[in-house]
RNA sequence: GGGAGUUUAGCUCAGUUGGUUUAGAGCAUCUGCCUUACAAGCAGAGGGUCGGCGGUUCGACUCCGUCAACUCCCACCA
C-alpha cells in the first residue's frame, strides 16, 4: 500500500477505532489468564471532556494497552457518575432558562426533566474518550445511578443502618442557599473576601428589661443575625468586662434582653474582646450555645431571607438585611463604627454562593472504625500511592476523619431509604414493601400511605465509593455474605487507579473503606496520582478564565495521538502539569517522524543477489543490542509507573538512535537497492518500535503495522507482545558508542577545516576500534579508508574514552590550541587520579564503602591512568 | 496558625540507600544546511557557583540545621 506523503490522523483514527470496536478488541471476559482490572473514575454524566479526563485517561489507557500487550486479560470498565449537585444545579438553570422553577414541579416531574438531560448528555464524555482512543470495555459500561446500582447504594445503606453505623443527627451543615442543599466542609471553598466590621452597641438592661445608658460594644461583620443572639460572650479571664457578669444587654432594635456568659473560646484580644452568640448562624457559636444552653433561633430560611422570627426586615435576602440593617443601627445610635475587613468566607464549589452554617437534620455514617481499617491499608502498604507522598496527607486526614454526612437536601440521585411513621419513628428497609411490613410490627394498623419517605437524596460519593465492587457485581455491597459472582472474583481486587489528587478524600479513601467492610480486600494495589492541569503560566485550567483548550479541537487539529503524547510528555506523577500545546506540536512531529521512516524504509528496492555491507552488517548488530537493551530499561521504568520516562526512553531510541543513526547506516545510496538481510532486519526493527510506542499513540501504530505486511480481519497490533528484551552486548555497545563520538568528531574537524566529502580522507585509529565499527566510522565521517597504525607527527589528535583518534590534516589545525585543550585536560586527569587515589589510600573508605564501590574506584583510577598516557602521547606527537 | 511539598539550564523536569555525573533530558535559543523519507527536517553549538548560609563526611545536588521564596491541604477568630 502507497503511502501518502504526510501523516493524516483524521483519517485513521476514526477507521481503526471503528475496527477495534468491530472486532471486540476491548472486550475482556474472565478466562485463565491473569487479569489486568482498571476502573474509570467516572466522568460526570452531564460533562465534557476537558484537560484534566484527557491525562487523566491517556495514563490510563497506556497502562490497559500496555498490560494487554503483556499478555494480560485486560479489562478497562468505562462508567458515569450521576454527580447529585453538579447536574441538578445545570438541570435546574436549564428550566429556569426555559421559565421553570424547581420549585413549581414536583419530584417526579423534576426527575423526568432530570433524566431527559441525561439521556440527551449522557453518551457525550464517553464519545468523546473514544476519540481520545481509550480502550475501555464498552460493554461493560455503567452508570452510578442505574437501577442495579441503586439498589446497591440503598443496600449499603441499610447494611451500615442496621451494623449502627449511620445516624441521625442534628448538625451544623454548609447551606449553599442557591443550590438548596447541605454540601460537605470539602466542598466549601474559603476565599478572603472584602466585608465590613460592624461595632455595634448592646445596650445593658435593668431588672425591668429597661435600657440603661451603660454599654458594651461587640464587632460583627454580620449585623443581619442580631436578632438571632442568644447571648453575649466574654473571656472569664478579660478583666475589662467583670463588671459584666450576671448582667442583661438588650439587642439593638428588637430590644430583646440576652445574657452576657463567660466562655474561653473568646479572644480577648479580637475584636472588642465580646462576641455575639448565634447558635443558629455559626458553628462556633453552635458549640457555644450547646454548653451554655442558650436558645436556638434560627432567622434565616433555606433562600438565605430572613423570616418572621428576625421580627424586621423580613423576606429581606441577607446581604440586603445587612446593608439596610446597618443603616438602621447608624439611626438609632448603636452603630459605633464600621471598619473594612477582609475576612475568610465560605463559597460553594459548585453555585458559588456564599455558605450559610445551619442547623440541619442530616444523616451521618460513622467514620471511625472505617478510617482506621482504611488507614492500615495504606500504611501497611497493601496500597501503594505513587507518588509516595501522599500517605502523609492520607494519614493525616483519615486520623481526624469526622463522620460523613450522607445526605443532600436533593432530588437527582438515591433517595434515602427511611420512612417515616406517623408519630415520628423511623423504619429503614431496602423496599417500600420491607418498610411497611417493618413499620406494621411498630404499629400493625399502619397503611402504606401512612409512610412518609424521607426526602433527602444520598451524597454522590456514597454511590461512587462501590464503584470498583459494585460495576463487576451489583450483589455484593451491602451484602458482605453474598458469594461474589464470576467477574468480581476473577476482576477484584483491581490493579491500578489512575486520579487526580484533589480527590483522595472524596473517592480513594472511601473505595478503600467499601472495599474492606465488603470484600474484605483492598479495592487496588496502586493509585498513581496524576497532577493537576495548569496552563503555561500555572494557572487552573477554568471555564472562567477561558485558558482551557477544547481537547477535541487539539485532536482534530493534531491528532489524538499527538495530544496523548503533548499530555505524557510533562507529566510526572503527582507533578501539577503545565499544558503548553508546544507538547502538542511535538507529539504531532513525532508522527511525522515515524510515518516519514517507513516511507523510507517501505520504498527501498531489495536486491536479493546483493551483498550485505560490513556497514550494515555492524548497524544491525548495533540496533539488535541496542532494542534489547532499551527495552529493558523502558520494562523498569513502566514497573515504577515512570511513564514519561519511558516515553522519553522509547522517543528517543527512535528519532535518535533508529532513524538518525541507524537507518542513515543502512540507507543504500542513491538509484542503489538494499540487500535482503538488511532490508528484514529494518522491518524487523520498525515493527519492534512500532509496538513499543503503541500504548502512548494507538492509532498511528496500528495504521503502519496494518501497512507492514497483509493482515486477516480482526488481526491488530493491540494484541501483539511488547518485544521482548534480549541478550545484548554491553562491551559492544559502549564500543559502538565511542565510535560515535568519533563520528561527530571526524566531521566536526571537517567541517571546520572545509574538506569536501569527495576528498578522501586517511583516518588512523589507534587502539581497540574492532574493524567493523572502522568502517561505521568510515562511513559516516564520509571517508574514504580508516585503518589502524600510528600517528606521525603530522596528525591531529582529538581523544575519546581511552582512544586516540589522529587525522592526518597537518597545516588545517592549529597545533598551539590543541595543546592547550590537551594540557588542560592532563591537569583535570592528574587531579582526578589525585583525588581517586587519596580516596583508595584512606583506610576508612576502603573498610567501610560498599566493595562495589571500591572496584569503581579503582576502574576510575586505572581509566584515569590511562587517559593521561594517551595525552601524554598526543602532546609529544605534537611537538 | 497547624501540616505537607517544591526550589537543578530561558521553560518543563530527571537525578533512584551520599561515590564513573568532571551535573543530565526534552523543548526553546544560536550557527550552518532546501543533502533524493522527513524544513513538522538534518548537522552542530552555547547555556547551570544544583534557592542563600552553616554543619556532618575522605567525599554533598543527594544527609542535618537555618533563612528565603513559592504551592497545596487543614483550621478558619466573631
Amino acid at each position: 500500500m502507497e503511502l501518502s506523503a504526510k501523516y493524516n490522523p483524521s483519517e485513521v483514527e476514526g477507521k481503526w477505532y471503528a475496527y477495534w470496536q468491530e472486532h471486540k478488541c476491548f472486550h475482556s471476559e474472565p478466562d485463565s489468564r491473569e487479569p489486568y482490572t482498571v476502573v474509570i473514575p467516572p466522568p460526570n454524566v452531564t460533562g465534557i471532556l476537558h484537560m484534566g479526563h484527557v491525562l487523566n485517561n491517556t495514563l490510563n489507557d497506556v497502562l490497559v494497552r500496555k498490560a494487554r500487550m503483556d499478555g494480560k486479560n485486560a479489562c478497562w470498565v468505562p462508567g458515569t457518575d450521576h454527580a447529585s449537585i453538579a447536574t441538578e444545579s445545570k438541570v435546574v438553570a436549564k428550566l429556569k432558562a426555559q421559565g421553570i422553577s424547581k420549585d413549581d414541579l414536583t419530584r417526579e416531574e423534576f426527575l423526568k426533566y432530570a433524566w431527559e438531560w441525561k439521556e440527551e448528555h449522557g453518551g457525550i464524555i464517553l464519545e468523546q474518550l473514544r476519540k481520545l482512543g481509550a480502550s475501555c470495555d464498552w460493554d461493560r459500561t455503567r452508570f452510578t445511578m442505574e437501577p442495579e446500582l441503586t439498589e446497591a447504594v440503598i443496600a449499603t445503606f441499610c447494611h451500615f443502618y442496621k451494623k449502627g453505623m449511620i445516624y441521625r443527627g442534628v448538625r451544623m451543615v454548609n447551606w449553599d442557599p442557591v443550590a438548596l442543599t447541605a454540601i460537605s466542609d470539602d466542598e466549601v471553598i474559603h476565599k478572603d473576601t472584602k466585608s465590613h466590621f460592624y461595632h455595634i452597641k448592646y445596650f445593658i438592661a435593668d431588672e425591668n428589661g429597661q435600657a440603661t445608658d451603660k454599654y458594651l460594644v461587640i464587632a460583627t461583620t454580620r449585623p443581619e443575625t442580631i436578632m438571632a443572639d442568644s447571648a453575649i460572650c466574654v473571656n472569664p479571664a478579660d478583666e475589662r468586662h467583670h463588671w459584666l457578669r450576671g448582667k442583661k444587654v438588650l439587642i439593638p432594635l428588637i430590644n430583646r434582653a440576652i445574657p452576657v456568659i463567660e466562655d474561653d473560646y473568646v479572644e480577648m484580644d479580637f475584636g472588642t474582646g465580646c462576641l455575639k452568640v448565634t447558635p443558629a448562624h455559626d458553628a462556633h457559636d453552635y458549640e457555644i450555645g450547646m454548653r451554655h444552653n442558650l436558645p436556638v433561633i434560627d432567622i434565616i430560611d433555606d433562600h438565605g431571607c430572613l423570616n418572621e422570627k428576625a421580627l424586621i426586615l423580613v423576606g429581606e435576602d441577607r446581604f440586603v438585611a445587612r446593608k439596610k440593617i446597618g443603616k438602621m443601627l447608624e439611626e438609632s445610635g448603636n452603630l459605633v463604627k464600621v471598619e473594612e475587613y477582609i475576612s475568610p468566607i465560605g463559597y460553594s464549589e459548585r453555585t458559588d454562593a456564599v455558605i450559610e452554617p445551619k442547623l440541619s437534620a442530616q444523616w451521618f455514617l460513622k467514620m471511625e472504625k472505617l478510617a482506621a481499617c482504611a488507614l492500615d491499608d495504606v500504611e501497611s502498604g497493601r496500597i501503594k500511592f505513587i507518588p509516595d507522598k501522599y500517605r502523609n496527607t492520607y494519614r493525616h486526614w483519615m486520623e481526624n476523619a469526622h463522620d460523613w454526612c450522607i445526605s443532600r437536601q436533593l432530588w437527582w440521585g438515591q433517595r434515602i431509604p427511611a420512612w417515616y411513621l406517623p408519630d415520628g419513628q423511623v423504619v429503614v428497609e431496602e423496599t417500600p414493601e420491607k418498610a411497611l411490613e417493618a413499620a406494621r410490627k411498630i404499629d400493625p394498623s399502619i397503611t402504606a400511605e401512612q409512610l412518609r419517605q424521607d426526602e433527602d437524596v444520598l451524597d454522590t460519593w456514597f454511590s461512587s465509593w462501590l464503584w470498583p465492587i459494585s460495576v463487576f457485581d451489583p450483589q455484593k455491597p451491602g451484602h458482605p455474605d453474598h458469594k461474589p459472582n464470576k467477574d468480581l472474583a476473577y476482576y477484584y481486587p483491581t490493579n491500578d487507579l489512575v486520579t487526580g489528587p484533589d480527590i483522595i478524600f472524596f473517592w480513594v479513601a472511601r473505595m478503600i473503606m467499601a472495599g474492606g467492610e465488603f470484600m474484605e480486600e483492598v479495592p487496588f494495589r496502586n493509585v498513581y496520582f496524576t497532577g493537576i492541569v495548569r496552563d503555561k503560566l500555572g494557572r487552573k485550567m477554568s471555564k472562567t478564565l477561558g485558558n482551557s483548550p477544547d481537547p477535541l479541537d487539539l485532536i482534530s487539529k493534531y491528532g489524538a495521538d499527538a495530544v496523548r503524547l503533548g499530555m505524557l510528555l510533562c507529566s510526572s506523577a503527582g507533578n501539577d502539569i503545565l499544558y503548553d500545546e508546544s507538547q502538542v506540536e511535538q507529539g504531532r512531529n513525532f508522527c511525522g517522524k515515524i510515518w516519514n521512516s517507513w516511507r523510507l524504509i517501505s520504498g527501498w528496492k531489495v536486491d536479493p543477489a546483493a551483498a550485505q555491507p560490513e556497514v550494515s552488517a555492524a548497524a544491525v548488530k548495533w540496533f539488535d543490542n541496542l532494542l534489547s537493551r532499551t527495552i529493558e530499561t523502558v520494562e523498569d521504568q513502566y514497573a515504577k509507573f515512570r511513564i514519561s520516562d519511558a516515553l522519553m526512553t522509547t522517543y528517543k531510541l527512535f528519532w535518535d538512535d533508529f532513524c538518525s543513526w541507524y537507518l542513515e547506516l543502512v540507507k543504500p545510496g542513491f538509484g542503489m537497492a538494499v540487500d535482503t538481510a538488511t532490508f528484514e532486519a529494518t522491518k524487523t526493527f520498525f515493527e519492534k518500535l512500532i509496538k513499543l510506542i503503541h500504548p502512548v499513540m494507538p492509532f498511528i501504530t496500528e495504521e503502519l503495522w496494518q501497512n507492514l505486511q497483509e493482515r486477516r480481519p480482526g488481526e491488530t497490533i493491540m494484541f501483539e507482545r511488547t518485544p521482548a528484551a534480549g541478550e545484548y552486548d554491553s562491551a559492544f555497545l559502549d564500543a559502538f558508542d565511542v565510535a560515535r563520538e568519533a563520528i561527530v568528531g571526524v566531521r566536526a574537524i571537517r567541517a571546520q577545516k572545509q574538506i569536501s566529502p569527495k576528498q578522501a580522507l586517511e583516518l588512523y585509529v589507534e587502539g581497540t576500534l574492532p574493524g567493523e565499527l572502522a568502517a561505521v566510522i568510515c562511513k559516516s565521517a564520509n571517508v574514504s579508508a580508516v585503518r589502524s597504525g600510528a600517528a606521525d607527527g603530522t596528525a591531529v589528535s582529538f581523544i575519546i574514552g581511552t582512544m586516540k583518534f589522529s587525522v592526518p590534516l597537518a597545516g588545517f589545525v592549529n597545533a598551539d590550541e590543541e595543546k592547550t585543550k590537551l594540557l588542560a585536560e592532563l591537569e583535570y586527569q592528574r587531579k582526578f587520579l589525585a583525588g581517586v587515589r587519596g580516596k583508595l589510600s584512606n583506610a576508612n573508605f576502603v573498610a567501610h564503602a560498599p566493595e562495589a564501590v571500591v572496584a569503581t574506584e579503582r576502574k576510575k583510577e586505572a581509566d584515569a591512568l590511562a587517559r593521561i598516557e594517551v595525552i601524554e602521547n598526543s602532546l609529544k606527537s605534537l611537538e
